[in-house]
DNA sequence: ACGCGTCTTGACCATTTGATCAAGAATGAA
DNA sequence: TTCATTCTTGATCAAATGGTCAAGACGCGT
């Protein structure tokens, strides 16, 4: 569970200079390294501070990685709450996608840091999974259902639905040495947008 | 990479059955915790034996991770070998997918194992993943796209579903807690089965 | 029962690492 | 400029941890 309350805001212009430094380096060592796999030392290099200032701004190292998640997580649902049920399912569902990619694409380390935690038992966001998270979901199944109902795609069941979208855009971000490996080359971002909408939303369509 | 072979065959009843020990509990801590989350201590504790006895068994840390994690790649890829380009496609690759299920229900254990690997940059199979497993993946997208070019199937990025059939399929075994925060609960798997077919397959049938 | 090779372990070591602290340097409001 | 507050760090500590080793226990073919 994350439990400190975020450090108090930063006051003066060096400590939210530094605490910024300070995540940034820290959400690339902890993605790459996991918790226990990184050092304090190697955010201190990263940032180029001495490993005493990070625990003055941070006090322990778990606070360091709490910070991060925290940040990370906030951003990440902001593609799925604007999941409009008013708007077109089809358009609408390409849109997330596309945008939950482009993250992928664009921040494969905030990725990687969401899928470590999880994968590892979700220590620091038990909480957030039952609470937050999962009102958030449940509110969106409703409105594939609602799409459902309405005639407008063909029948699917929600949760694996959205399942299904997380899984498949955040693979890029994941596994991306595995994707790189496989296909000798980083992968064309607009090639694929259009193969992952084929694959999860054609099936969705009312012929 | 994988650096040492796999230790000399065991010449002993004791040896053979301590090496499973060590492996099995190997395999259930390093899936939970990741390499550098690992203790020897705690692999020892679950198996019972002495850490120098660990360590007479297999000479470093390292060496015991590189054990589980070959032991899990083999089994990894059978169902993907077993494709077949003379079967019905679609019937085949519900086969499949419902293998890859089969696995992430039953080993989830194995494919957090290999999620953590890949997600940290592969350091101890980088080679697998540009050898053996590109060369059988780059057979198989052949087939599929014979599939396509016989009008079987409808037209489909062959690659790209692929790794959507993957992380999908693998998203029930390495974000199980997420899963199981959101549905409260565990998932069913034949329920599972039959939404992530629907999900992936219907989009190839050809009206 | 013997004896050799296998197996087991308590004690120990070196290194890494998270964290502390006191002392000094920099900052900025008055 | 002054000086109280904020910031920085070298030195250091205690605990955790991977790995070693010598001595003894045990298994098993003869």
């Amino acid at each position: 569970m994350i439990k400190d309350k975020a450090q108090p805001a930063a006051k003066t212009r060096i400590q939210s200079e530094n605490r910024d430094l300070i995540l940034k380096a820290a959400l690339d060592v902890f993605s790459s390294h996991g918790f226990r796999g990184t050092t304090v030392d190697q955010i201190a290099e990263k940032c180029q501070l001495s490993k005493p200032n990070l625990l003055y701004y941070f006090r322990r190292k778990e606070d360091i990685y709490a910070a991060v998640l925290e940040h990370t997580l906030t951003e990440w649902l902001v593609p799925l709450r604007k999941l409009d049920i008013t708007a077109d399912p089809i358009s609408e569902l390409t849109r997330y996608i596309e945008a939950k990619l482009d993250m992928s694409f664009s921040n494969p380390a905030a990725s990687r840091l969401f899928a470590n935690e999880i994968l590892h038992g979700a220590p620091h966001v038990g909480k957030f999974l039952k609470g937050p998270l999962r009102d958030l979901v449940e509110a969106k199944a409703h409105v594939i259902n609602a799409w459902i109902k309405a005639g407008k795609i063909r029948v699917i069941e929600p949760y694996h639905f959205i399942f299904a979208m997380w899984s498949v855009t955040q693979h890029y971000a994941d596994f991306s040495v595995q994707v790189e490996s496989l296909i000798n080359g980083q992968p064309n971002l607009d090639t694929t947008k259009s193969a992952v909408v084929e694959i999860l939303l054609r099936g969705l369509v009312i012929k």
